[in-house]
DNA sequence: CGGGAGCTTGACATTAATCAAGATCGGTGG
DNA sequence: CCACCGATCTTGATTAATGTCAAGCTCCCG
């Protein structure tokens, strides 16, 4: 796991010279379609691309250190990013993961303060960073920019507060299942007959922190699941073998 | 409480003839200064005056429903109104409160769905509101609105992630004297002496659903409290004697 | 093959939810 | 002004859920 430990404090700034694979140019990068630079065109998509900073980051290596300073956007074009934050006595939560296509940091970046979490890859990545320069002059040449980020961070919120409702009023049960299968979306693969299997990218600790909950409460959520026939768990992977057990989990919870 | 269940699942769209009384325009607004609107200066104010429309609510009416659809923002003028979330099964959340200055219903403007909570006036208020299509206007002819509005969803996000951190990791003591500390803003006020006085604007069972509690749970922190002389409460009215006896109560929970 | 982190398991303690009365408050109408 | 009413709040007894602690296990990694 490395060198997480290592310049603490300091902002992780990729150097141009440390991409270690060529990549494709901005132009032909699937991810970005996807993101807030899908609004972008022509000119403007070379005027990313020149600006971008490749960098790979192996597991376990920071892409950002909370309380440095942002500057400038990451765009996540391969692997799993976890966004964690350390509370004042050392327990971290797990805020949430970002994959392939997802824009980070934007947050911290509209809100002019420093990173509130840290950035840790969990899977090798690939990460592109726009300098903060770069990402004014594009929201100022394309106002549809800033709107998508608008949008964007109006549907976090909107998660974020959804998911503080399901805390406050699910049972860690139905919680566990419900964030299985959003899981599902991201690390879930459908076999032929029908089971689904989820390879989850994250420990058990990690599992737990995303509900607010201990490691152990988890393993008995899952040991009950499996008693129950709902999921099984092996490590890190995770077998469904009928959605519809787990809909029905969290079915008398949602609407009427 | 009057009105509170008619016309469900309309938006609330004030007339213009409903404004009770006249006020004065934008651009002597206090409360438009501190807001995003802020930003604006010279004629945008008065496209500003021009289109919004004045309306006042009464104690218990709904400023806009969830599932409604969005047709501009709210601006608060005077008053206290609160924005709550009602679950599948009935129990309603109680997310924010929001008071003089504060611009309401961003959120789901910039998300282009419904609104996913209700807004009550909890307090007589004076709201003002903006149609969309003015809103667009200004965002247009001043970026500076568009990044107001970034900073400000980036800076509720943080604390959204920040209120779940607490409900994570602190009992439900120190986030009830957490929460007390942060309605001090909005709600306190320090005597000679320097004890303050509190006058909360919302009951017990909102108190609760603020930190996804019960009603009972609410009155057993608050007796304790009293029993270790931090704070006093009758009614809606919360005394602290001494706020270092506050502050000790959270300080276990921050930094080391 | 060894070491260590992470996971599992069980016993136990603690917290907060639930349920059920009773008390109090605030508004209403006599 | 007072009596009444419903809603809200309080209180206590009980139960359920989850946290804590400690020990042993497993799996991954070197």
């Amino acid at each position: 796991v490395g060198e997480t430990g290592a310049n603490r404090g300091a902002a992780a700034v990729p150097q141009a010279g440390s991409a270690r694979w060529r990549v494709h140019a901005c132009s032909s990068c699937e991810a970005r379609s996807s993101s807030e630079w899908g609004a972008l065109c022509g000119d403007d998509v070379r005027v990313l691309s020149e600006a971008r900073i490749v960098h790979t980051y192996r597991r376990g290596q920071a892409i950002f250190y909370a309380s440095s300073s942002c500057i400038g956007l990451h765009c996540v074009q391969q692997g799993t990013v976890a966004i964690r934050k350390t509370g004042p006595r050392g327990d971290a939560l797990m805020l949430r993961l970002a994959t392939r296509g997802d824009t980070l940091g934007y947050r911290t970046f509209f809100s002019g303060k420093p990173y509130a979490a840290d950035g840790i890859a969990l899977t090798e990545c690939t990460v592109c960073f726009v300098p903060r320069r770069a990402v004014m002059a594009l929201l100022e040449s394309r106002p549809e920019v800033g709107m998508r980020f608008l949008e964007r961070l109006a549907r976090d919120l909107r998660e974020s507060e959804d998911a503080q409702m399901r805390s406050a009023t699910l049972p860690l049960r139905a919680q566990l299942v419900h964030l299985l299968l959003r899981l599902r979306d991201d690390f879930g693969e459908v076999h032929d007959d029908g089971t689904i299997i989820l390879s989850l990218p994250m420990s058990r600790r990690d599992l737990a922190s995303m509900l607010g909950t201990r490691p152990e409460t988890i393993t008995r959520l899952t040991k009950a699941l499996e008693a129950d026939e709902v999921a099984f768990f092996k490590g890190r992977r995770a077998t469904i073998p009928d959605i519809d057990r787990m809909l029905d989990e969290v079915e008398p919870y949602s609407e009427a």
